[in-house]
DNA sequence: TATTAACTTTACACCGTGTCAATTGACAGC
DNA sequence: GCTGTCAATTGACACGGTGTAAAGTTAATA
C-alpha cells in the first residue's frame, strides 16, 4: 500500500494550508508545520524539495480541492457579458477568504521566486481567462467602453480583483465580504460598461 | 563636531535607499547595507536599533528628501474636484517609481511589524488626505456618484492607487508609467465622477 | 526470514539578525 | 601632555530558519 505515503503527503499538504490560513501565511516555518502535521521536520523534505515547493504544493492541492475553476466553469454559460462580471465577482470574493493565508504567502514568496510565481499563476489561469471573456463579451455586445483596448482593460479587471486589494478593502478598511462583492460588482460595471448601456 | 556622526546616518540612509532601489526592495541584509555605507555591520546598530527601525527611517528620510507632501500641497489649491484628482494622480504617479524599492520593502515588513504600518501610513497621510479632499470635493459640487458613501470612495480610491497595483500594472503588465498615470486618471474619473459632470 | 520503503533521530553547514566586550583613533578641555 | 569621551571597528557569540547527510527504527512485502 502507498495509502501510508500519500497520507503522510496530504496531511502535511493540509497542515501547512491550516497554518497558512490561521496566521495569514506569515512566519510559518517547516517545524511547525511537521509538528502540525505530526511528522518529523525531515519528513517534509522526503515528500518537498523545499519550502517553495511546498508552498508551491499546497496552493495546487488548494485549487485542486477547492475547484476554482470548476465553479467558474458553471457560469461561463452565461448570456450576456454583465452576467457574467456578477458571476465571476460573486464566485471569485467568495473564493478569496478560503485561500487567502496561502495566497498571500505565495504572492510574498512571487517576488523573489520564479517558480511561486509560475505557480501562483497557473492557478489562478482560469479567473484570468473569465476576465478576457468578461471583456471581449461586452465588446461584442457594443457595451464596452471606449477608453481602453481589450488588453488594458483586461489588465484593469485584473487588477481590480487582486488578492492585494481584497486584503486593503477587507481587512484593513474593515469591509464585510458581502460589501466587497457588492462594490466591487459595481466598481468593474462602472468602469467597463457604457452608462445606457443596462443589464 | 556631531558633523561626522550625521554624516556616518546618512550614509547608512542613502545606501539603504539606494540598495532598496537597486534590488526593488527585496533580499537586502544589513552586512550588504553595512557595505555600502563603507561601515561596519555593528555601525547600523549604533544608529537604529533593528533592522526594522532602519527602515523606517529611511522611508521616513526619503520622505523628507522627495518632499511628497509639499508636491502634494502645490495642487491643494486647485478649483475643482476633477482638477484635484488629475493633479494628484500626476503627483503621486510620477512619485512612485522613485520611492518603489523601499516602499516595497515596507510593505512586505508591515504585514508582521506594526512599526512599519504606523510609519508607511504616517508618511502616505499627505496622499490619504488628498483622497479625502478629492472625494469631498467632488461631492460638495455634486459631482460623486451616488454608488458609495464618502468613506467608501475614500477607500476604493485609496485602494486603487496602492502601490501594489502600480506594481501590477507597470511591472507586470508592461505599461509605462505615462500609460500608468493617464489610465489611471481615466478610470477614477469613470468610477467617482458623474457622467454628465464634464471638466 | 530478508528486504525494502517510509519515517525518525541526531548532527551539522550556512546565513541572517541581534548582542556583547574589548579596542582603536580622534577630538575635547584642563 | 594627560585624560575623558564618543564614534566606530573587530571578533565572538546566541538564536532561529533552511537545507543536507547519515544511521537507526518500524512495518509491510516477497
Amino acid at each position: 500500500m502507498s495509502s501510508i505515503k500519500k497520507d503522510t503527503r496530504k496531511n502535511i499538504l493540509t497542515a501547512t494550508w491550516l497554518l497558512m490560513e490561521q496566521r495569514a501565511g506569515q512566519g510559518v516555518s517547516m517545524s511547525q508545520i511537521a509538528k502540525a502535521a505530526g511528522v518529523s521536520r525531515q519528513a517534509l523534505y522526503l515528500h518537498f524539495d523545499s519550502r517553495i515547493e511546498l508552498m508551491v504544493a499546497t496552493i495546487r492541492y488548494v485549487d485542486e480541492v477547492k475547484e476554482l475553476n470548476q465553479r467558474l466553469k458553471l457560469f461561463q454559460q452565461a448570456s450576456g457579458g454583465i452576467e457574467l462580471l456578477d458571476a465571476c465577482i460573486d464566485v471569485w470574493g467568495n473564493y478569496i477568504p478560503e485561500i487567502y493565508g496561502i495566497a498571500k504567502a505565495m504572492i510574498n514568496t512571487m517576488d523573489t521566486d520564479e517558480a511561486s510565481a509560475t505557480a501562483w499563476n497557473s492557478c489562478m489561469s482560469g479567473l484570468r481567462d473569465m476576465c478576457v471573456q468578461i471583456i471581449t463579451a461586452l465588446q461584442d455586445e457594443g457595451k464596452l467602453v471606449d477608453n481602453w483596448s481589450a488588453d488594458e482593460a483586461v489588465a484593469i479587471f485584473w487588477t481590480m480583483i487582486s488578492v492585494n486589494n481584497w486584503q486593503q478593502l477587507t481587512i484593513e478598511c474593515g469591509w464585510s465580504n458581502a460589501q466587497y462583492i457588492r462594490h466591487m460588482k459595481l466598481l468593474l460595471r462602472r468602469t467597463f460598461v457604457l452608462p445606457d448601456a443596462t443589464a
